[in-house]
DNA sequence: TGTAATGATACCATATTTGTATCATTTGTC
DNA sequence: GACAAATGATACAAATATGGTATCATTACA
């Protein structure tokens, strides 16, 4: 069971680093040397978060990434959205059929109260509360 | 994301359909016909359900499943811990590596607090709950 | 003894996750 | 302006997890 999968985990390694250094722009062999995530990976994963607004990127010589936004602006949650999907713990079972029963109609209801929590709480850690 | 996989759910159904009708002995092809779910999928599930002593099987003519034990004893975390494997919410991304600064390490406290809480909803859960 | 049931187990298809490779584009420096 | 150092875009590939099949063995009732 997973709720943070590996990119979203590298995003928050680099994010922090980058975050931690914010008077410099950051190249991916920097962060590959700091951090040991594997290059063409790293890089996917700043590309999607230049893309989504997060980073900002210089090209050409000295080039790299600097923060666009500040720390406590970015949440665990978004990073998770961004590389997961929507924030549905539930991804719903009961999509594709007719609801066959009141049964299962109380278990979905108290998934989504549990799910109401926990995204509660990912929208809750900020990238500054990790530095 | 996916709190419950489809061999959970399907065991949820098909539990849920043999507690109520708990005097007599139901055959796969009986859940088959009233749950839809595919045939030998649905035989592996039970299968498990019975070496758990979740469900008892009767071989034979006129075979086939009851409850070994009572719904009130049945949680929806056993099932997924039978069919998912341990309850962490966080396979823990930091196992087979030196965890790589304090910051993750606040992330992981924090989301073992998020576990906590959902763990201990799931086992509140029980097959009873639902009929 | 035949048949209707489950037990055990090996296999397969698909989707997702994780990671790679390559070429194009931009920009600083000589 | 040419070159080199960086990111942008994008297609591909390997590994793993999920969902599902197929088959033969075993049991037990009629």
């Amino acid at each position: 069971m997973k709720l943070i999968t590996r990119d979203t985990d590298y995003a928050v390694r680099a994010l922090t680093y980058i975050a931690n250094h914010k008077d410099k722009t950051i190249s991916v062999s920097e962060l590959v040397e700091a951090l040991r995530i594997p290059r063409p990976f790293l890089r996917k994963i700043l590309q999607i978060l230049n893309k989504k607004r997060i980073l900002k990127s210089l090209k050409g010589q000295g080039g790299g990434f600097n923060l666009a936004i500040t720390p406590d602006k970015i949440f665990i949650a978004d990073l998770m959205e961004i590389f997961q999907g929507p924030l549905k713990i539930n991804e719903c079972i009961f999509k594709k059929r007719i609801c066959p029963g009141r049964n299962l109609c109380i278990l979905k209801m108290k998934i989504d109260t549990i799910e109401d929590y926990v995204i509660k709480q990912l929208r809750s850690i900020s990238l500054e509360v990790l530095l």
